[in-house]
DNA sequence: TCATAAACTTAGAAGAATGAAG
DNA sequence: CTTCATTCTTCTAAGTTTATGA
């Protein structure tokens, strides 16, 4: 069979250096085509696209004979909203009560808003702050000011070591730079080594702190003024109805922060001007003004989209788009299709799991490849893994993944160390189905070596063509959402309807984790994780040290209580001298910093009030209550004899207390365990994208748990079409 | 038929708001 | 009430899939 299937490929197999991650890769021609639109005259291309917009209108009416109707319902929607325009019009559109709608290509009838928000434009720094060259000010244009101001504000972050990250900056700064005539003052700036930007950073840090510090009433004078500035943009009416826009924010510029190994971290993001922007409205909609001065690049009236404003953007030639927000009726109804679908999954599944068991078998090279594909895809939940270019970062999913991405341990597991989306690490070893371990032994056979695809024959579109002869709609990243939501009711399933609702909701949240896990979603630990875990286990040793010594002295109130319980006493000596000593320098050292602090920020208020200050000597009253404290601590060291609290002195009330001390070290260490398991796994993106949230919703009802545990605000208003359509009952 | 452009979802980090502990 | 840690929101990068045009 081996040898059949060997002579089979080898055929199919000649192309094999294809599989090499370099020689896969096509020429360049995006990039041709995008200097050639550059250079060409404005005129030329205006008449382009609007050619283009005219072919894509008349193809979305052909495409949609339901248009029509829709058409009209629309138009008095539409005269509705502009008699009524700007009114709060709170009447909802309930889509998910309405009959399901067949056409999806037209997006909307009518479609108005008044474009986007543009960031401030640059403020030049006070003449005193400056960028330092060899130890000389320099005295830069304010473009390039602004540049090297985006690198002084990353001064204390990652970015600004990583190499590549300086590099780009570096290059990019100096183009702005040259362009803009050089340094004032002649400094001709050549090695980013020279240049000293903790000035500029030391600047740009202090305004921040300084805008902390503003009185609250202040704070909020400055947010109703944002808040004024931004109403504008927030809203659009789409169909008549008013609704959110998400970011309605044109991305300032910036040094560009790419994710993982990204050859181009650290590249300036260019400001968008309005003549970049594309506006997307309806026919007869007002056209929003742009700033002053300015022209909008070009508008669009495609309803086959959903986005209001798009421009280009200069790292990657790529698109940026203002969408409407997630709690939207597009979004939703998108969000619902995209449940649906998966749902429908499960009719599938049964016959597409069988399948690929066979076809691992099959003789045929490409069909095994895609039953391997789909397994690994089905059972691991990796995603689709398209082909990248050059200049991103290297990662892989399930079709790209190469030789080096998997080791093989005889009989079955298999190691799985690669990059995923965002360069997060996918490292697992598993055990996998005896012919899915052959299949992935042929797939990296000689003269297959590191840097060769491990599916030379596949990428995604091939795999989703063959998936959608199974099921309508489906894809890959089907599958990714189906086994989370089919985890998740799982999970729930298992959980007893019992005990108090933050019971229920730990139980919830381990549910949850076992999706996030799933799907291998992570964060970077804080950077203060480690020092809360820190500061967890101190405190129950301090609450350990304060048991012992509650106990010492019951005993020292009544000898006999040894005698009735010794086994309560038992861990009355197990701190050591030294343990004991350290811990009660902590806790000196915490109420000595204590007294600091409260008698600093007294001063403060007293100083700010114009009140007399307090004395030196109070400070030094309360260290010396401090040094009291310490010196019975030593005593007690020594004679093994315990002081308490006055309201302590009886063997009732020192039992309480440690009644009291038990359970929080129970509650505490129960928090520092679930802390450190969620530390490295993030809970949210399986709860936003792929959890089916009917399965909250149904679980909030079955199990009488409030809504809010489970759904932050904005979640409950995304979801407000599951919250609305599900009951107990409801099944993924 | 293909490569590539376009459009849309998914993702973790950063920033802002909130709330628990002292 | 303040402080500081946690939680929620915003931001925008990085994927997948579909549409388009040579």
């Amino acid at each position: 069979m081996t040898v059949k299937l060997k002579n089979d490929s080898s055929s199919e197999d000649e192309p094999l250096g294809n599989g090499g991650r370099k020689a896969a890769r096509p020429a360049r021609g995006s990039k041709r085509r995008a200097v050639k639109e550059e250079e060409s005259s404005s005129g030329e291309q205006e008449e382009v696209l609007s050619q283009e917009v005219k072919k894509r209108k008349t193809v979305s009416k052909r495409r949609a004979p339901a248009r029509k109707v829709k058409e009209e319902e629309g138009d008095r929607d539409a005269k509705k909203e502009s008699s009524v325009d700007g009114e709060e019009d709170s009447e909802e559109f309930k889509w998910w009560e309405r009959e399901e709608e067949k056409d999806d290509s037209v997006k909307w009838v009518t479609l108005r808003h008044n474009g986007v928000m543009f960031p401030p434009e640059y403020t030049p720094l006070p003449s005193h702050v400056r960028l330092y060259y060899g130890g000389k000010a320099v005295e830069l244009p304010a473009e390039a000011e602004e540049v090297a101001g985006f690198f002084a504000a990353l001064l204390q972050s990652d970015h600004a070591q990583n190499p590549v990250f300086q590099k780009n900056f570096f290059e990019d700064f100096l183009s702005v730079l040259n362009k803009h005539g050089g340094a004032r003052n002649g400094i001709d700036i050549q090695e980013f080594s020279k240049c000293d930007f903790s000035k500029m950073h030391a600047y740009i840090q202090q305004q921040k702190d300084q805008k902390k510090q503003l009185s609250s009433h202040e704070k909020k004078l400055l947010k109703q003024e944002k808040d004024k500035q931004e109403e504008p943009y927030k809203f659009c009416y789409l169909d008549g109805r008013k609704e959110q826009v998400g970011n309605f924010k044109i991305e300032p510029p910036d040094l560009f922060r790419g994710r993982g190994a990204h050859p181009k971290t650290g590249k300036l993001k260019r400001r968008v001007q309005p003549e970049d922007v594309v506006l997307n409205l309806d026919k007869d909609a007002p056209i929003p003004e742009p700033p002053a001065g300015h022209k909008w690049g070009e508008i669009r009236h495609d309803n086959t989209v959903q986005w209001l404003c798009m421009w280009r953007e200069n790292i990657s030639n790529s698109f940026k788009y203002v969408r409407l927000a997630a709690n939207s009726s597009l979004k939703g109804m998108s969000d619902f299709k995209k449940f649906e679908k998966s749902r429908e999954l499960k009719n599938y599944i049964d016959i597409i799991r069988a399948d690929y068991r066979k076809n691992l078998k099959s003789k045929v090279m490409l069909d095994r490849q895609i039953a391997v594909a789909t397994y690994l895809i089905d059972v691991f939940a990796l995603r689709a893994g398209g082909e990248k270019s050059e200049d991103e970062a290297d990662t892989v999913g399930c079709c790209s993944l190469r030789y080096e991405h998997i080791s093989l341990k005889p009989p079955n597991t298999v190691v799985f160390d690669f990059l995923g989306k965002d360069s997060i690490r996918y490292y697992q070893e598993v055990e996998v189905d005896k012919q899915v371990f052959k299949n992935l032994s042929i797939f990296k056979r000689p003269p297959k070596e590191p840097g060769h695809q491990l599916f030379d024959r596949l990428d995604p579109s091939i795999l989703n063509k063959h998936l959608q002869n199974y099921m309508p709609g489906l894809t890959a990243k089907v599958f990714r959402t189906y086994n989370a939501s089919k985890t998740m009711q799982d999970q729930l399933d298992l959980i007893p309807n019992e005990g108090s609702v933050t019971e229920k909701m730990v139980r919830y949240n381990a549910a949850n984790r076992a999706v996030a896990i799933l799907c291998n979603h992570q964060r970077t630990v804080g950077r203060s994780h480690a020092q809360s875990m820190q500061k967890a286990t101190e405190k129950i040793e301090e609450y350990q040290w304060q048991k012992i010594r509650y106990k010492k002295a019951i005993l020292q109130l009544d000898e006999s209580e040894l005698k009735a319980n010794p086994k309560f006493f038992k861990e009355i000596n197990d701190l050591t001298k030294e343990e004991q000593m350290s811990i009660h320098k902590r806790v000196l050292e915490r109420e000595r910093e204590k007294y600091q602090k409260k008698f600093a920020r007294e001063n403060e208020k007293r100083k700010f009030e114009g009140e007399e200050l307090l004395p030196e000597s109070q400070l030094e009253s309360w260290l010396a209550d401090v040094e009291e404290m310490g010196k019975e601590y030593v005593e007690e060291l020594e004679t093994g004899l315990v002081t308490v609290k006055p309201t302590l002195q009886s063997v009732e009330k020192l039992k309480a207390q440690i009644d009291k001390l038990e359970q929080r070290i129970r509650t505490t260490s129960i928090q520092m365990k679930d802390k450190e398991d969620n530390s490295t796994v993030a809970l949210s993106t399986s709860k936003i994208s792929y959890i089916d949230p009917r399965l909250s919703v149904a679980f909030c009802k079955k199990y009488d748990v409030p809504l809010e545990k489970v759904f932050t605000k904005t979640l409950r208003e995304k979801f407000k079409w599951a919250i609305e359509s599900a009951d107990e009952n409801w099944r993924f």
